[in-house]
RNA sequence: GGAGCGGUGGCUGAGUGGUCGAAAGCGCCGGAUUGCUAAUUCGGUGAUGGGGUCAAACCUAUCCGCAGGUUCAAAUCCUGUCCGCUCCGCCA
């Protein structure tokens, strides 16, 4: 959410990034209706003012007629407020209704542009693999190592659902460990969070749980969703806080089970578990100084890349084009695994995403910080990146460290875990 | 799931209809003082919106979990709701 003064006061770059982020919207209308909320909102004071006023001379008054008179005042006074102040609530529920649909302001670096667009900044430390044979995608490789059953997945939870088996298992493990211990060792407060959040919080992230497009999997007459991510749970921790300005910035990593209903989404690669409706990711989280945000998003972004080093798998990094952010990310970075099994010979397929949301979730979720000494708070930035999700990394280690024989190394930063230097 | 109790300022905790944004203590900030990393003492110390100012000061409205209701007037009475605690039941 903007606030919003800010739009009222540079409301031709609103209008602009709107455009160029591809969302349909008339902010310019919350100019007018703003100047009459103001208005009903002076009126609204002063008829409160006096009648407390008013209020305050009863319990003096020298006689009861006199008493009855400004009992009649004050009835009247309260009426009038009441009148008052429905109309510049009613004014203000439209005004907060568009800004609402806003999405974020967008770093003046990213690019123009939609999905296509994005630009490519850089490549991990690995190599594509150069193989001598014909490599097989991770469904086949799981097929030949029995680690996933994708067929009782459905039988049990319907399509999108799935069984690890096996080694499988033992490399989700893996992956949740390394990824917790490494972020640990950085700084990073490690929690688990719930799997289901209140709807008015995924709404402070900028999720919305109802109608037909949501990603969002409800539970039936209760405010609980399941969350998508741990971006929500990790968000929410902090809701409605006021936190010291000396502890920022604040990281978490946490883990979660993440569902989604990709709803919209049939048609498209949707082989194996590229796509799935639940998977476990451990994400990072920061809440930091305004300006503290930028830098710590090059620091997300650069802790993603040293995971994908370690697990010794290639990949880019794009930086996401304007008309392809979601509304609350201010600039937003993907890290893309090279998938050799995807496509007729490999694609890049999006393993992580850091965004920074600057103050758009923490204006909506109220997280403010204090700073010592200053007067007034300040609303928080926060940012969230993948540190693992643990299905798509499965799926570029198996592609990519598949080995003629049909057996697959496990990458070394995992071999502690996996408790093994080879599948298979 | 059943029964009971409770949610007040950074914290502890008073407060059952008007003078309560709210006692007291703690913490914090500033001053004084004592020959010394402490003690004593005085004062100050919430947030949000609106106005005001170069910036302050200042003025004003709102806020005692949340949402409604009663009343001229609600932290205080009523209803709903969320959260927490205790006991019982159930349970990994």
């Amino acid at each position: 959410m903007l606030d919003r003064k800010f739009l009222i006061e540079n409301l031709d770059a609103v209008i602009k990034n709107c455009a160029s982020r591809g969302v349909q919207c008339d902010p310019s209308a919350v100019i007018a209706l703003d100047a009459s909320r103001l208005e009903k909102l002076k009126l609204a004071e002063d008829l409160n003012r006096q009648a407390n006023e008013t209020s305050k001379l009863i319990p003096k008054a020298k006689d009861n007629d006199e008493r009855q008179v400004l009992i009649e005042k004050g009835r009247e006074l309260r009426a009038a407020k009441d009148a008052a102040q429905a109309e510049q609530d009613a004014i203000d529920q439209q005004i907060s209704e568009i800004i609402s649909e806003l999405p974020n302001m967008t770093h003046p670096d990213v690019p123009e542009g939609g999905e296509d667009d994005a630009k490519e900044l850089s490549f991990g430390k690995t190599a594509k693999p150069e193989f001598d044979f014909q490599p097989l995608d991770h469904v086949a490789i799981g097929e030949k190592h029995d680690l996933f059953d994708f067929e009782a997945g459905a039988r049990v939870s319907g399509s999108g659902f799935y069984f690890l088996k096996n080694d499988a298992v033992l490399l989700d493990l893996a992956l949740q460990q390394f990824a917790i211990s490494k972020l640990a060792g950085v700084g990073f407060t490690p929690v688990t969070t719930p799997d289901l959040a209140l709807t008015h919080i995924l709404q402070g992230i900028g999720f919305n749980p109802r109608g037909p497009e949501t990603q969002i999997y409800s539970v039936e007459d209760t405010e609980l969703n399941l969350v998508g991510t741990a971006e929500i749970t990790l968000g929410g921790m902090m809701a409605g806080q006021t936190i010291d300005a000396a502890d920022l910035p604040l990281l978490l990593c946490g883990l979660s089970h993440c569902f989604r209903t990709e709803a919209g989404a049939a048609g498209r690669a949707s082989k194996g578990l590229y796509r799935v409706h639940q998977f476990t990711k451990v994400e990072m989280f920061a809440f930091t100084s305004p300006e503290q945000s930028d830098a710590m998003h090059d620091r997300l972004r650069d802790l993603e890349c040293e995971i994908f080093d370690a697990l010794e798998v290639p990949y880019r990094v794009i930086d996401t084009a304007a008309g392809d952010l979601g509304g609350p990310a201010y600039r937003k970075f993907d890290l893309e695994a090279w998938m050799p099994g995807r496509g007729d010979s490999g694609q890049w397929g999006e393993v992580t995403s850091t965004s920074n949301c600057t103050d758009y979730q923490a204006r909506r979720l109220n997280v403010r910080s204090k700073q010592a000494g200053k007067k007034g708070t300040d609303f928080v930035h926060t940012l969230n990146g993948t540190a693992v999700a643990t299905g798509r990394a499965m799926i570029a280690i198996l592609e990519n460290h598949q080995q003629a024989d049909g057996s697959v190394k496990v990458p070394k930063a995992l071999q502690p875990w996996v408790g093994k230097a080879v599948i298979g």
